[in-house]
DNA sequence: GCGATCAGCGGCACG
DNA sequence: CGTGCCGTTGATCGC
């Protein structure tokens, strides 16, 4: 247990030095902003980032319970019965935090030096150069259109002509497709249907999709293949991709 | 500084007792799961909950840099040259993350008593709720068909009846409406329309709505109004709701 | 700066 | 459990 006092000297040593800023304790939590809120009392873990960064955490869940982005302003001051961490931001909206610890278990500060970044293999952009690579895998004589992709207002994944010279828009999905998936898809087909004059394909790619979204898909006259890919450590490679069988929901 | 001996034994005496975990030092992270990833050696901070959860933070922005979601299992051991603290979890999907100290400058744990859940207001749940009591600053005679609503395969937010005796579909946005609030409705609307076999309104509401997006929802034919709300401590109050005209972007 | 979209999204509620 | 969807989403990239 540290005195209010103390806490409130530990705190100010670290935010004026902006050293990353730990706070133990028993604290309540308002705040006000796009939202607002309320937590009752309970011992919580408080984190301050030297960017600004605020983190209230339970003893619970991943995401932190109150929070403030980088760029907010952190204040401490002491009042008649506690302590008060407070974080203000005024962009893009006001929002505020107040944490009004009655009780500090513990208060530290230390210096950062971190200047690397994350290496992240196997996103959804990384996929898509590996699968364009590998058009045929869908079908042959499906070749990409560089750049037009990006030409959209909502950019799409990959773009190509089939052996028809169909317009073909391949919506690329990292994890299982939903509805969501297929109406995304839905809006650059008729957008590209509607600025070429022309029928356009598409494909939805993903490792698996939900029953509703293939029944839609299949109702707005699109394709389905299941996408098999490993992520191994420097890169992620396609392993298979196969046409869902579309007699399977006929009905 | 600490020994790496003496914080193997602080981490497991956390681990074993149940507390929340904290360990600052200089540590380089692997990852590997649903997607892999790489981060070279800096200083980071690394919290274990209780239930846990695993996180990996820097000394900048709000999210961990890597993680872990609740039920994971931690473990801690001591190879030539670093402290290495894994997680791992099986389900939903494997995945495993080691971090890999090589200097280790704090380590404590603490246990943690809260029973406390947030209340939270300003939700979009909240203010469907204010509006269904006020479907008349939309439009005279509107009036709100009960449970309707969640019966729907993606759920509507309001579904109502006009004094014409049209559905009414509308679609509430807590922040500013994009392209994807659009579909979201137009999906709404499509699958109604098919249901029911007449014609369905779509009015969306936001506080604001991308000119893209307008765009899209006027071409579908549906109706924008802008929503002005308040969110105080207790509740969240709709302050006032206008039609936009349509006729500023017709060309 | 806004706009659009991805995310190892996380979390929640419902069937 | 999966499905769907909100979130004080956050983070990134393009314009």
């Amino acid at each position: 247990m540290i005195s209010l006092n103390e806490a409130l000297a530990g705190i100010k040593r670290g935010l004026d030095s902006s050293e990353l800023v730990l706070v133990l304790g028993k604290c309540l939590v308002k705040y006000s902003g796009r939202a607002a809120s309320k937590l009752s009392e309970g011992d919580r873990l408080l984190v301050i980032k030297p960017d600004g960064t605020f983190l209230v955490h339970q003893k619970s869940k991943m995401a932190a319970i109150n929070y403030q982005g980088p760029g907010s302003k952190t204040s401490v001051e002491l009042n008649d019965c506690c302590l008060l961490v407070k974080s203000e931001r005024l962009k893009p909206v006001a929002e505020h935090i107040e944490v009004s610890f009655s009780k500090v278990f513990f208060v530290d500060s230390f210096p950062m030096s971190d200047d690397e970044s994350l290496k992240l293999f196997g996103s959804e952009k990384q996929l898509a150069q590996e699968l364009m690579k590998d058009l045929h895998l869908i079908e042959p004589g499906l070749t990409p259109l560089k750049n037009e992709s990006s030409s959209l207002k909502g950019s799409v994944d990959i773009l190509a002509t089939d052996s028809a010279g169909n317009l073909v828009v391949i919506e690329l999905k990292r994890r299982n497709a939903g509805l969501d998936s297929v109406t995304q898809l839905k809006r650059y087909v008729e957008e590209l249907q509607k600025r070429k004059g022309k029928r356009v394909r598409g494909i939805l790619c993903s490792p698996n999709i939900t029953e509703n979204a293939l029944k839609m898909l299949y109702n707005d006259g699109f394709e389905y293949f299941k996408l098999d890919y490993e992520v191994s450590n420097p890169s992620s490679r396609i392993k298979g991709l196969q046409r869902k069988q579309k007699e399977l929901l006929d009905f």
